[in-house]
DNA sequence: CACCCGTTCGACTGATCAGTCAATATATTC
DNA sequence: GAATATATTGACTGATCAGTCGAACGGGTG
């Protein structure tokens, strides 16, 4: 019963449906089963609820990403299983994935919350500078590749969910692997 | 001096700044030189502009990205003449393409607008298929292969944009080209 | 029990803004 | 050039909504 809590899952799910404007804080507070003045508790204002939210999501997706990935040996094999894990969070918290597509590029998302989101991706840097090091991906801007990958690994997800397509289907997953390998690899 | 023209300009660069809900059509008028009268006069209400110049950038673009494509004989000259279209277009509609990036899932923008966006797709997909039936790219879903090929376009774009590199950079936008074709290509 | 402090409550307010409307100007048609 | 249609103007309004505030609750500590 932590009320902060539920007004973060309301908060997704209203701001995903119908955007962040008509979206008004009373509705969240309601759905929330919570009074106004409690989410202005716990929020100070509409826009750290939403900084705040992205930067949760954010969070969910690269511990839920990089589970087990350390102890995997071959280069390829830990980027697969980092995406296989990438797909199965979406696939469990679909809202907070929707959240990332509709508002990742939003302006109400302050500069200095994407930027503290780019942090936490140090990791991924770090995994595709070895790669580059070891020769297994091509030689050019990391930021590039990473913008690239991140690219790819969203455009299948958005079609894993759009389609429900299964993530028991290996062939497909495979599939979907392979167009974000081939566009990095060397 | 055609007003409406004036008024989408200055909405769509607002829009960007702002975003939808913090930028009243009160500034839209007064930076477009015009009354707020005029501006209800062209676009019944605020949604109506928006979804208006969702159609004008997605046509704006596929105009662009398309022109010259027929004379090219091979089938990948052709498509690397479209991506090397959409670059220039891009860099030259620059707004235009910030105005997908940030709104392109948005709510605000009508389901029924985003699906007569997707029907001037269609040259697209056929172009996709036809490169499905000549083997030329890989045997999947057509509407993966396009909604992977648009990923990666945007996300090549964005960096192009971002790191302000010049489209005359042959090596990096073949580059670039490469990680779009990999990921489809047989 | 008395004190504190973090939490919850929701009626209220001040500001903002989409859209109206009636007057006026400009363009088009016959 | 009269008549009709279309474009432009901006002060105004009614509704909406983010955020306030003072009251109450509860549970931990001494």
């Amino acid at each position: 019963m932590d009320k902060k809590e539920q007004i973060c899952k309301a908060a997704i799910q209203l701001f995903n449906q119908n955007g962040f404007d008509k979206t008004p804080t009373s509705q969240i507070a309601k759905e929330a089963g919570v009074a106004i003045g409690t989410l202005f508790h716990h929020f100070k204002t509409k826009e750290e609820l939403i900084n705040s939210l992205y930067l949760r999501c954010k969070e969910s997706m690269i511990s839920r990403s990089l589970k087990g990935a350390d102890q995997e040996k071959a280069y390829l094999s830990k980027i697969r299983r980092i995406y296989k894990n990438y797909l199965q969070w979406g696939m469990d918290c679909t809202d907070e994935f929707l959240f990332f597509q509709q508002f990742g590029y939003s302006v109400y998302i302050y500069d200095k919350t994407k930027e503290e989101g780019r942090n936490k991706f140090e990791v991924f840097l770090e995994l595709l500078k070895e790669g580059m090091e070891k020769e297994f991906i091509k030689n050019t801007s990391i930021d590039y590749l990473l913008a690239v990958s991140t690219a790819i690994m969203m455009a299948n997800m958005n079609y894993f969910i759009q389609n429900r397509v299964k993530i028991e289907d290996e062939n497909f997953v495979e599939e979907t692997f392979n167009a974000l390998w081939n566009s990095i690899r060397r």
